[in-house]
DNA sequence: TTGGCGATTGGCT
DNA sequence: GCCAATCGCCAAT
């Protein structure tokens, strides 16, 4: 059996609220798209960074580095963290206010051969495990940010109509600012997801 | 002009 | 589990 069509995601489509959004882009797929060959890979876990959240980059206003998170919803905010990662975000809200999700892990579909080759290693289930290890699989920089996601371009965002099973929450990972909040999500069970394991175990109540 | 600080990763103990 | 690498950003000087 072929795998089914990918299309493009419209930006109709996609909710207008960064953290529906956050959840919305769960199953869906990451395409990177060279002209002469293509990967891919299905989300399994995002973060997001809303109205208001003190950890998100758009927290202080629009700057020279964060303004494609106040472009309409559907558009890369890529930057560089810790010097050594790119990590890739889709802005989230209306046009002229800040906030979008970042992807953080992917489950690899096609092109695994590049995106071997890019990350120096055969191990399927590193390739796209955490969003600087995404960013350098599919060739992500700084000269895609403020791409356009939803047309097919260098990099889209796509469906093969799969819906994920089940979502859970945690809490974000690598921050320290409004750390408690559960915005992170990611589909249960899925060996792709980053994360310790602990974070990624189903909620258990407290000890009375 | 400068210095502190990350939405991480990979290597080593 | 711990920690260094590495560098662009930006608030404060």
């Amino acid at each position: 059996m072929r795998p089914a069509k990918v299309r493009c995601l419209t930006r109709a489509q996609l909710p207008s609220d960064t953290i529906t959004l956050a959840r919305y882009l769960l199953g869906k797929i990451v395409v990177r798209d060279w002209g002469t060959e293509q990967a891919s890979g299905r989300i399994v876990e995002t973060e997001a960074y809303n109205i208001g959240d003190p950890a998100g980059h758009a927290y202080r206003g629009m700057t020279p580095r964060n303004r494609s998170l106040f472009l309409d919803r559907g558009y890369a905010y890529v930057y560089l963290a810790y010097g050594t990662s790119l990590m890739l975000n889709v802005s989230s809200e209306k046009a002229g206010i800040g906030g979008g999700v970042l992807i953080r892990a992917l489950e690899p579909l096609t092109g695994i051969e590049i995106m071997e080759r890019r990350r120096g290693t055969t191990k399927r289930r590193d390739l796209t495990r955490g969003p600087g290890r995404l960013a350098a699989a599919l060739d992500i920089d700084r000269r895609l940010d403020g791409d356009d996601l939803c047309a097919e371009g260098p990099l889209w965002l796509g469906s093969d109509g799969e819906r994920v099973k089940t979502i859970r929450a945690s809490r974000r990972i690598g921050i320290s600012r409004a750390a408690h909040r559960l915005l992170r999500f990611y589909v249960a069970d899925n060996p792709f997801v980053s994360g310790a394991a602990r974070l990624n175990r189903p909620p258990t109540r407290r000890a009375p």
